[in-house]
Parts: structure tokens; C-alpha cells; sequence
DNA sequence: GTACAGATTGAG
DNA sequence: TCAATCTGTACT
């Protein structure tokens, strides 16, 4: 049984795990009967309250976070820099602030969503997901193709566009590249 | 109320 | 190297 969707255990796990294991699945986005859907190539983990880089720093909740806090598997999207929208999935349990951004795809069709904002725009995401349940949405969610990844195939690194948070943070190898 | 900077991108 | 352009935060 292949193209097997991803369940809420596989998003409750500890955020790192999840940033790990989401490279070599598939994103796959349903508007009307068309799907589009891509193998997930690059992911970041954010862990708040205590990464300083995230948006959820010592706690904070404001009305653009407040879906990181959601049990796991629910879809976290803002606009950043008032013009591109960054896709991320909360991780772990109701309550904690942790999340993992969805970087680049390497898609079925030779267009390469190779970032953040662009894959959005590919995926014609917007801030109508904003808290969409990928364990149950109908326009969006994860599945296992049966893609195996190795430990030798990912990529640790620093994350992006994070230098802000101070050295300490934004060195952090958070960032999982396949 | 005003000022300012950001989990990015594409043009110059 | 820089501007586009909106949200949240830190001020007055």
C-alpha cells in the first residue's frame, strides 16, 4: 500500500525527527480535480519559546502564530517581508510552539518550487489554510510513497535568512536538505 | 498614533 | 545591492 497519507503520530513526534522524516514525502495540494504535489526536499525546524528565531520567542502568542501552537499537523502560514508566504507544519503536542517550514520541492512537473515563497505561490497557497488539518484536509496533505531516505542523503545545515536571532540560534543546524 | 524590521525574491 | 509591501512590536 503506497501513497499511504500521513497521520497525526507522525506529526506529534519531536519537531527534529519530523524535520528529518518529511524529506523524501510528498506534498500534494487538490484544486478541484487537478493535484499538484511535490517530493519535500528541504525543510527548517523552528522550536519555541526558546529559539530566538522563532515567532514564537518566550512564548508569545499573537493572532499570526497562534496556529504553531496547535497539535501536530496543522498548517501554520504567514506572510513575511508583506509579501510572500511561508508554509509550515506544527509539530508536537497542543501547547508547544514548534513548527517545521516546508523550503523547496522538487515537483512532478519540472517546475522546481525551490523556496519558501515560491512554493506557495506554485501550490497557490494563501492564508485560507491558515490552520488546515493536514491529517484531514481535502485540498492538502502529506503522503508516504514509499520514498526510503537514508541518514547519509540528508544534509544538516544552518538555517536561512535568520542572522537576526544572533549567532547562537542562527547557527543552529536546523535546516534538512536532501 | 508613528516608526521600523522581517523564516524572501527577482531585478539591476 | 535593493526595493516591494504587510504584520507585529516598540516606541511617542
Amino acid at each position: 500500500m503506497s501513497n499511504k497519507r500521513l497521520t497525526r503520530s507522525f506529526y506529534v513526534q519531536p519537531t527534529l525527527k519530523v524535520a528529518q522524516e518529511l524529506l523524501g514525502k510528498y506534498l500534494v495540494r487538490r484544486i478541484g480535480k487537478k493535484k499538484l504535489f511535490g517530493k519535500i526536499v528541504e525543510t527548517e525546524a523552528y522550536i519555541g519559546p526558546q529559539d530566538k528565531a522563532s515567532h514564537a520567542y518566550r512564548g508569545r502568542i499573537t493572532p499570526r502564530n497562534k496556529a504553531e501552537y496547535l497539535v501536530g499537523g496543522h498548517v501554520y502560514i504567514y506572510l513575511v517581508y508583506g509579501m510572500y508566504w511561508q508554509l509550515n507544519i506544527s509539530t508536537g503536542k497542543a501547547g508547544k510552539p514548534e513548527c517545521v517550514l516546508i523550503r523547496a520541492l522538487d515537483s512532478h512537473l519540472g517546475k522546481i518550487a525551490s523556496g519558501p515563497g515560491k512554493l506557495c505561490r506554485y501550490l497557490k497557497l494563501d492564508k485560507s489554510f491558515y490552520g488546515e488539518d493536514l491529517a484531514r484536509s481535502k485540498r492538502i496533505w502529506l503522503e508516504d510513497r514509499g520514498v526510503k531516505i537514508k541518514p547519509s542523503q540528508i544534509r544538516a545545515t544552518k538555517r536561512i535568512g535568520i542572522d537576526y536571532a544572533g549567532t547562537y540560534w542562527a547557527n543552529r543546524k536546523w535546516r534538512f536538505v536532501l
